[in-house]
DNA sequence: ACAAAGATGTAGCCATGTCTACATTTTTGC
DNA sequence: GCAAAAATGTAGACATGGCTACATCTTTGT
């Protein structure tokens, strides 16, 4: 192909730029059950004092082998630490994306909220939205929300 | 266990609602690829009269084996018909699908450049958080934005 | 017409996340 | 203390969604 540009057509400019919001997200939905299963570990330990895999996946809504894997990558990923037959704890690491985590969710469910969504509604829809909330569109959120006071 | 109920603890009243939004985001996520892709096809036919493999994997920003899977599952979902060699087409269902999914991103990303996510921001955002949108929360994104002229 | 290039198909690998079934360990209740 | 119950571990199946490598078909250019 001499010619490299043989009519464009209307889609070609904006070809890779959608290609990789689509990238984006998918990168995004690879952190969300990471992040999940990190919040409900911490708020497990912050209100019963310990986080048992049998907890872990019923609050999940998972059978228990599912949890143990799922644990196993938080441990692979650096987040949690445990042992057999003890209950899961959180790193640092871990403690810190809780805590990003808890925040960022409580957010997205008051925005929701501000802009008309049945409160119900906001907390179904928003444990999946969360994941896909950058740091611009947090602070964006969090603007709303104080000018509302 | 004969007394069914020794101190429940704060948790187990929001257990079961807890997971259930679990469950709930983890089916929404299942159906994401599905509506990307039958979005994304319904567009490229719109605009340069057919959806070839090649440009559906491109457009996706993945190799082409992974749009033909894809494809694969689109059509065993009755969304789409292909024939070897031939571009993807769209069933009813599809076209359907299509169209619900078009209107539902636009409604996302109004709302979130409505509250001040910047342009750029809330076309990445969006096309994650769409698939998470329920129907009630659209409806309120779409008052709260009639409410803007 | 035919060779080269491009598009598509297909096989098979890997990672993730779900499950069931079964084994083992720990905890509980008496 | 010990048997029963509960919790946890582990194996392995299945579905999904990525990828690379290679085979085959179609389109293009001369
Ligand atoms: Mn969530
Ligand atoms: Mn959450
Ligand atoms: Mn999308
Ligand atoms: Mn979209």
């Amino acid at each position: 192909m001499l010619t490299p540009d043989p009519d464009p057509g209307p889609l070609d400019a904006v070809e890779p730029a959608q290609a990789e919001r689509f990238s984006h997200a998918r990168t995004a939905q690879s952190q969300a059950l990471l992040e999940d299963y990190t919040e409900m570990i911490d708020d497990l330990i912050r209100e019963t004092g310990e986080a048992r895999i049998t907890d872990i996946a019923r609050q999940m809504g998972v059978t228990h082998p599912t949890a143990t894997k799922a644990v196993a990558r938080l441990k692979r990923e650096g987040l949690a630490v445990s042992r057999p037959y003890r209950g899961v704890f959180l790193t640092e690491t871990g403690a810190e994306m809780a805590e990003r985590v808890r925040g960022r969710h409580r957010v997205v469910v008051d925005l929701l909220i501000a802009v008309g969504v049945p409160a119900e509604a906001a907390e179904i829809d928003a444990e999946g939205i969360e994941h896909h909330v950058s740091a611009a569109t947090l602070r964006a959120f969090e603007d709303f929300l104080k000018g509302r006071g």
